[in-house]
DNA sequence: ATCTATACTTACCAAAAAGAGAGTGTGACG
DNA sequence: CGTCACACTCTCTTTTTGGTAAGTATAGAT
């Protein structure tokens, strides 16, 4: 709305998220909401647990962790449990000893991968465009 | 690999990401390099410094502090500079008084918010049943 | 002479996140 | 009897993050 250089760019970014989008964007209770739930979503651990179990399928607590380097206990408890909570995974509780208890992805959690795919591929396909304009900008900055 | 239900949801798994996917995920420097990479663009300033100027065009630093509510001068700051850094936006100094300073998306920039919409619009579809989820895990949790 | 506007930077402080490490319950095994 | 396995949980400490507020430089307006 204040821009400078706008029509012809506010023009694209309406042709890059379409119609539903568009929607999304008038009301600020559900801007709101989506903002919250990227922000946990989209984090860290998150992400590696979703990918960890869309190779494995479905894996047990100390499997995860194995798959998920650096972790810790506390945080994969935490971040499954969130998982859970959003309905991203469902945790099965085998009550035998020791304990066994099972993870896997319900189809929402399928779905948020998926979502998350072409942000993968555009990482990794620009991967190197990125850390180029890294150096350069650290270069320009040390001078 | 070390799954229990593993074939069919194996199989699922690799038709969401498509080909060039496969190719990241047998390469562990890059997939280090990628978690890094989202572990930060996908941090919640940048997001929304990423909507303000695909809706905006070419902003400047006012204005785009004014279009995200709650964010303080020091974090948008910070956002803006390690967005530059990543080669997503362009800053030009105006040398006048007072100073003028204007940031825009680059290509990069624009791709990474393409990428970005499918889970924006995957969170605005899902999210009641996240909320539906959230509830009855709460309830649960509460007994 | 003082005030304003702009885009920051810096110092300080509080709060939140995360790591480390020990503890728990219990059955099977040696 | 002691130990191990597993999936946690709890506490303590450290690290990171982010907010607040003040400072800076300087041309032009009042």
């Amino acid at each position: 709305m204040n821009s400078t250089l706008t029509k012809k760019q506010v023009a694209q970014a309406k042709a890059y998220c379409t119609s539903e989008q568009a929607d999304l964007e008038v009301d600020p209770r559900v801007e709101a909401l989506v903002n919250e739930l990227l922000g946990r979503v989209a984090d860290k651990w998150t992400m590696l647990a979703l990918e960890v179990l869309i190779a494995g399928g479905e894996m047990r607590f100390t499997r995860i962790g194995e798959a998920i380097p650096g972790i810790s206990q506390k945080m994969l408890t935490q971040t499954l449990r969130q998982m859970e909570r959003d309905g991203l995974v469902v945790r099965t509780v085998h009550p035998v000893i020791p304990p066994r208890v099972e993870y896997k992805l319900t189809k929402l959690g399928f779905g948020l991968s998926e979502a998350f795919c072409g942000v993968w591929q555009w990482a990794g396909k620009h991967l190197e465009e990125i850390e180029k304009a890294r150096r350069e900008f650290d270069a320009k900055a040390a001078r």
